[in-house]
DNA sequence: GGAATAGTGTCTTTAAGACATTATCTA
DNA sequence: TAGATAATGTCTTAAAGACACTATTCC
């Protein structure tokens, strides 16, 4: 059914957008080993995947992966399907994030763009590749993304409203778990955390972790006979395995 | 500039959308004089603002107000024009929401809708009208709008969304500011919440808000000779009124 | 006096925070 | 044995939670 066969209706009374893509923020975590004598936690960045775009607009600067919604779908495929396209990767975490709408933000048009972010571990980063829409991708600090590069369109501020986004949320979701593996050490976490906002400091994390509130949160990694699993992954001495329970934090009001 | 000038670059290779409207949920919380023979707080019930569509599609039924973007303004510049036409309030809350893209939602064609919601003061919506486009214009609780009212277009999902963000944030922020007035009492804030989470029930809730973590968050009214003021509005008991600061509450990890 | 809301006293339990100390393993 | 991280001990202070009690004012 064409709009122009319903009741005299038409949308084209009045101009119409002329696309609506969705841009994705994926950050990852890059981690290198420190330099030092024994076992170490790695130092860890956090990073953020960009495309060097080939066409106008913005020919050669650098922007956020992203393409154009199909009617046949809804943003959030476009965005999982760019995600896989970008990075070959499936079933990643991807969230909506903000609408942007200002007028002239895209000198193709009058263009709404939807931005969702994305959190990917980094060893399922080493399949991407270069869009046909772009003539290099790599990954970029966030600092030097917010600070040094020159970016297309208004990538800085989805960006930065990203990382903001994200800040808040590592602290009062579990939203860390997309950056670690299933089973994982209270000090990885709490390297995580100290990695998305530097500032981050409680001398008696792990400890705290592991007292009654945060019960239901996460919970010990237990083997087969039901005993705690620890690793030396990390250290030397064996640090205890922890697991999220897929419980997410309830807040009470100023609390 | 028009696009088919650029670079051969043209917008319109693909089917665009065929609009792009702001819906907004319009919270209020409607108070009744309790049937008591003494003072006392009101009943409180949130009601949410729905208008009579009069044309198709969904002709007749019930629906939240909104209305097209313009190229010139932003989605959240729509919103508010719209809020103002149907309100005639200006300067009120205005947040937004979701994005709504599932295909097919719209029968007029591919039309994305921003939804954002905004909590008006009950006595700031004496002047509401039926705007151009629509039959009636009226409040409905939101109990009676989600489970007995049959919704135009995706609009319950939406309700719902924006109820489920409601009832998070009034816990989590400030929000329970946008339905009282400046100065208020404890008791008042209370029943804000009450109203929106009925379940919620803290027996020492006065005394909470009064100790530390809270200080920066509220703050005692004070009157030219910097003395505490009291109201007597509600109760018999002078009750001690408070102020937000405008400081959010922070959050610590899982805490 | 009783109604209705505001607010305090008191006690117990739990968590936060600081900071020193010990534990485990390996290069 | 020194290095690196994990974890506990101990002490102090603050907050949570329960629940009984008092306060203020007006009908």
């Amino acid at each position: 059914m064409s709009p122009s066969e319903n009741n005299g209706y038409s949308a084209k009374r009045y101009r119409t957008p002329d696309g609506a893509p969705a841009d994705i923020v994926i950050f990852t975590i890059v981690s290198s080993p420190k330099n030092t004598i024994q076992k170490s936690l790695p130092l860890r960045e956090l990073q953020v995947m960009l495309i060097q775009r080939k066409a106008w607009p913005f020919e050669g600067m650098w922007a956020l992966p992203g393409g154009f919604s199909k009617e046949t779908e809804t943003l959030r495929e476009t965005a999982m399907r760019e995600l896989e396209e970008e990075t070959g990767v499936e079933n990643v975490h991807c969230q909506y994030l903000n609408v942007y709408s200002t007028p002239g933000r895209d000198p193709r048009g009058w263009i709404i763009s939807h931005a969702f972010f994305s959190m990917v571990r980094e060893e399922l980063l080493q399949h991407r590749r270069a869009a046909t829409d772009a003539a290099d991708v790599r990954l970029f600090s966030v600092d030097e993304a917010l600070e040094s590069l020159e970016l297309a369109f208004d990538h800085r501020d989805i960006i930065r409203d990203a990382l903001d986004k994200l800040k808040e949320e590592v602290l009062r979701t579990t939203l860390a778990k997309q950056f670690l593996p299933d089973e994982f050490t209270l000090g990885e976490l709490y390297q995580v955390i100290r990695t998305i906002i530097p500032s981050f400091q409680e001398d008696n994390f792990i400890r705290k972790l592991k007292t009654t509130r945060r019960q239901g949160i996460l919970e010990p990694a237990l083997d087969a006979e039901g005993a705690p699993v620890y690793s030396t992954q990390f250290s030397q001495r064996p640090a205890q395995l922890f697991r999220f329970t897929g419980n997410e934090p309830e807040w009470s009001i100023y609390g």
